[in-house]
DNA sequence: CTATGGCCCGCAAGCGCTTCCAGTCCGCCA
DNA sequence: TGGCGGACTGGAAGCGCTTGCGGGCCATAG
């Protein structure tokens, strides 16, 4: 008879299904249909495994389980960090809803080394986790092929670029810049400055390509003076605003393309005396938090992050449960919040 | 001989130690110890199998590696949500350090399910992670003790209780409030506010004694009107901000246990139309970096987040490694920042 | 009284890997 | 030239679990 040895180390051993069915007098095989919840189970033998398993405090061990059944009920995530409040709030909701899913939840975080990524995919997607969500920035890297190859379960997040036969959610970055600018125009503003995202990440793109589309529409010039490069970033926020403002027609109002660069444009702001929102309007994008409770509270573009994880792992448990529809992208909407950062355009 | 089956799914079979062996002429036991890395084997023989391993695109099963030799390289952190910037300071730092320690990052929540920790950690440690970080509210739970009796390595984070046996990183709360209350005493400040955070947690408790002792060590007395309950979040901060304010011999300085407090507090200050700081002094708790930018800028006790998280995973992989030394407590000094949020007594 | 079929349950064969235990081979010393 | 030790490699067992297959067992039908 197999029994449960001490494994080499000094640690107590734990109970494997072996120790189980000893106790309760029934074979291995019994004990693992009932902790799976197998149909054909007489109820008298469920209750006496059941009890033999709360005695010894049986706890099915992940690794043997996925080894053999080739399922380990772990949804992996992969992201750059854990810096922006964009990967905090998608985060949330990633972690809400797999375990709504009753999945376990792997984050890991590549720190920009681009080079471990495939190397991280290779071995999350080689048994560790049943599927995967990506946080990718601009560009698909061959693994995203390699995946797809191997009909292994993924879903990119704020991927906004072309992804043939991907799933992928993210948030409506160009149309949501589009209204910030549009309600800027009504407004009255005119010259609306724009600070940009780390341009190698898709959703900054698309959020100047808001821009852009924005004042082209309205039949404003595209002055390349008014664009500034950014990072997402409060302290480059605040610098590129010194340029804005140095201009010599300088802009009445200014989009930074986060939040925390929108602080960065409030800060220069009050440096330059200038009042917000009198001489200079100010909108941001993301909402977070702070947004709403700074003085003055900031007008931004909503972006539901909680929102776009769900609906990721929700997408992901699909495929996982071999709902093996195209690939579809989930768009979801953004909105304007108006605060007090924004007002009329001053005269003259 | 032992082939890699299709394993019934319609997905590529994924190439295993025999593929490798049978492309380069070794037995699969060379592959595995050239896999990690042991001595003792030829130049020749090392190369062969890599080159197999290259073009075959072989990579590990980590479930079936963990299986075999009883461990996983993985690190999981056990934490309530990711909401407070206190849990994502902490846990990028925790992230950075894990991966310098060329372990892998599994994080799991618990969102307030108390009864759910039990499983998770007896699940956890039983084959799926090889240490545990636990970010802890007040009150050592069962589970605590039984890790210890399995001589599991864990390490408390943010305890601030009494936990005989248990390796433990936390800041320096008490010490960090009592020098925030000594920087206003110093300002000239006698009554004093105080906004408490969620009592369940161990630090909350520690920021109030530090409060406490510094006021009783200037021989001032302590009013309980002074001190309101709060939940570390910015609305509460601004509610029991007002309740403050409403005292007929109001503060003139207020201490919130976090800084999304604090910026409650700046927000109900400017709605009843006093000036920060001159008609009232605000510090927080954290540092987070919108402390710095907004306006006025914040007062705080810098909390040195990622520090802990750094810390705590240290002293894991110590654990770990074998190192049986008695469990210590890491204590990490927390310093005031001093900014704009604070200045000298109103006088009269 | 026996055939039939549905419930239950046990056995064995793996899942992909590590690791102990024996080897084999070779160079070297006596 | 025989033996010996070290470097290197192969085989087998086993980690804890799932699952296909087959065989008891009982009730019902023939």
């Amino acid at each position: 008879m197999r029994t449960s040895g001490a494994s080499g180390r000094n640690r107590p051993a734990r109970p494997t299904i072996f120790d189980v069915a000893r106790v309760s007098g029934v074979s291995y095989s019994t004990v693992s249909r009932v902790v799976n919840g197998h149909p054909h189970i007489r109820d008298a033998t469920r209750l006496r495994v059941q009890a033999a398993m709360a005695d010894l405090g049986y706890v099915t061990h992940v690794s043997a389980r996925t080894l053999a059944s080739g399922r380990s009920g772990v949804v992996g995530l992969l992201a750059l960090g854990l810096d922006s409040p964009f990967f905090l709030g998608v985060i949330q909701g990633v972690d809400q809803q797999v375990s709504i899913a009753e999945y376990d939840f792997m984050l890991c975080t590549t720190h920009d080394r681009r080079e471990k990524e495939a190397e991280y995919v290779a071995r999350l997607s080689n048994g560790m986790v049943d599927g995967l969500l990506i946080i990718l920035p601009r560009g698909l890297p061959d693994y995203v092929e390699q995946l797809r190859a191997a009909r292994f379960p993924f879903v990119l997040i704020d991927y906004d670029d072309e992804a043939p036969g991907c799933d992928v959610v993210n948030a409506a970055n160009r149309s949501g810049a589009l209204a910030a600018i549009n309600h800027l125009l009504a407004l009255g503003h005119r010259r609306i400055g724009f600070i940009t995202g780390t341009l190698n990440v898709g959703s900054a793109h698309e959020r100047l390509a808001g821009y852009r589309e924005a004042l082209v529409t309205a039949g404003l010039p595209l002055s390349r003076e008014l664009v500034v490069q950014g990072d997402f970033l409060e302290a480059r926020g605040f610098e590129a605003t010194r340029e804005l403002l140095a201009l010599s027609d300088r802009p009445t109002a200014i989009f930074a393309s986060s939040d925390a660069a929108a602080f960065g444009v409030l800060r220069a702001a009050r440096e330059a005396g200038l009042r917000v929102p009198q001489d200079l309007s100010v909108v941001g994008f993301d909402d977070v938090p702070e947004a709403s409770y700074v003085a003055p509270s900031l007008t931004t573009v909503c972006q539901p992050l909680g929102d776009m994880g769900r609906a990721a792992v929700r997408r992901l448990t699909e495929l996982m449960s071999g709902a093996d529809e195209t690939a579809q992208r989930i768009v979801l909407a953004t909105h304007v919040v108006v605060r007090d950062s924004t007002g009329p355009a001053p005269v003259g």
